[in-house]
DNA sequence: AAACAGTAAGTAAGCACTCACTTATTAATT
DNA sequence: AATTAATAAGTGAGTGCTTACTTACTGTTT
């Protein structure tokens, strides 16, 4: 990967998540990154090719973080981790992962982004495990309802990114999910 | 409102939802809504007024809903009807609350859309009420959860709109809130 | 010199919006 | 009631700008 070609990515990827991927025109991106127009379709083919090489990113970056969280060994630790997910990824890679939610909303790539296929279904597998050693009555609905609470904390996080914000709601979230609550 | 207004309200709707706001072009509007296209203009000034009309009725079919929750006198039964409230809005104007939700990740219409300001405040005061009413030890942290358990829970509508699933799903949710389980 | 990395100046299509105009509706005048 | 005047509703062929993409060219490695 040249030097030119992950300016492009980085810059498409600011104004993509600023803007949307319709009202960002090529040329502002390659007027930003300081590169020619061309170089643009030179190295990706057409403005889309760019999208799926910025997309192709997100695979590479969850697998790390879902890596991370099979590798831990009590179930209650690999909760709470998935709890963090959602303010780890906004505080790394802020633009990057609200252009994901954005597109979850576009028909086109829909179901494509933030739960690329193969590590979003290992992350179901393994909490749904943690779930059941941890002697929840319905672990699968147990997933269910925590993925739809990570969906909304990153609505949340979009909103109200503030430090105070998010480490009182995190360990309210995570107080819901301790040894001596109910299980049903 | 005369007639072709309605049904070029109907018709952008419907193709915003679909297509969104930037790729649904005005002259396609038009013709699938059977009129010309410079009566649009004529009628909403410009392609923004248009979409501002769109939205303007969201204010008022939310407040419907709201007050129905508001009118209910248990505090249980009022959580109950907001775990449902996304289910009532998709089923009721699918098309509409779509359009809704992808713009919530739009810089342009963020905060605007689904919490349109005074409805959305309001029945975060009734149901913080509600909580404290049942006891409940944190009742504004609940209701965020709450809040962030319905944007997730209307994430996975969009994606998995089955009968069953959400069938599931609500009695799920409901279980968690009830007389007996745990308040803190 | 051949291949590669990069540029600048295009081109053609699509877009939101305008405008001069027609048709339907209502109000006023005789 | 009929005619006229005035307004409102509606048309559709432009217009100019923006956009994704192309092409012909240039410098730089190997």
């Amino acid at each position: 990967m040249t030097e030119k070609k992950e300016l492009i990515l980085e810059t498409a990827l600011k104004l993509f998540a600023e803007h949307g991927f319709d009202t960002t025109p090529t040329s502002q991106i390659a007027k930003e990154a300081g590169v020619s127009e061309g170089l643009i379709f030179f190295l990706f083919t057409n403005k889309e090719g760019l999208m799926d090489a910025i997309l192709a990113m997100s695979e590479e970056r969850m697998a790390r973080h879902v890596k991370s969280i099979v590798a831990l060994g009590e179930p209650l630790a690999k909760i709470h981790a998935t709890i963090e997910l959602p303010v780890k990824l906004f505080s790394e890679e802020r633009e990057f992962w609200k252009l994901q939610f954005s597109l979850k909303w576009q028909k086109k790539y829909r179901g494509q982004s933030y739960r690329p296929s193969g590590y979003y279904l290992e992350l179901v597998e393994v909490i749904t495990d943690a779930f059941r050693q941890l002697g929840y009555a319905e672990p699968e609905k147990e997933v269910l309802l925590l993925v739809m609470l990570l969906d909304g904390l990153s609505n949340q996080l979009m909103q109200q990114p503030s430090e105070a914000f998010i480490e009182q709601t995190l360990s309210f979230l995570k107080s819901k999910y301790q040894q001596n609550k109910l299980k049903s």
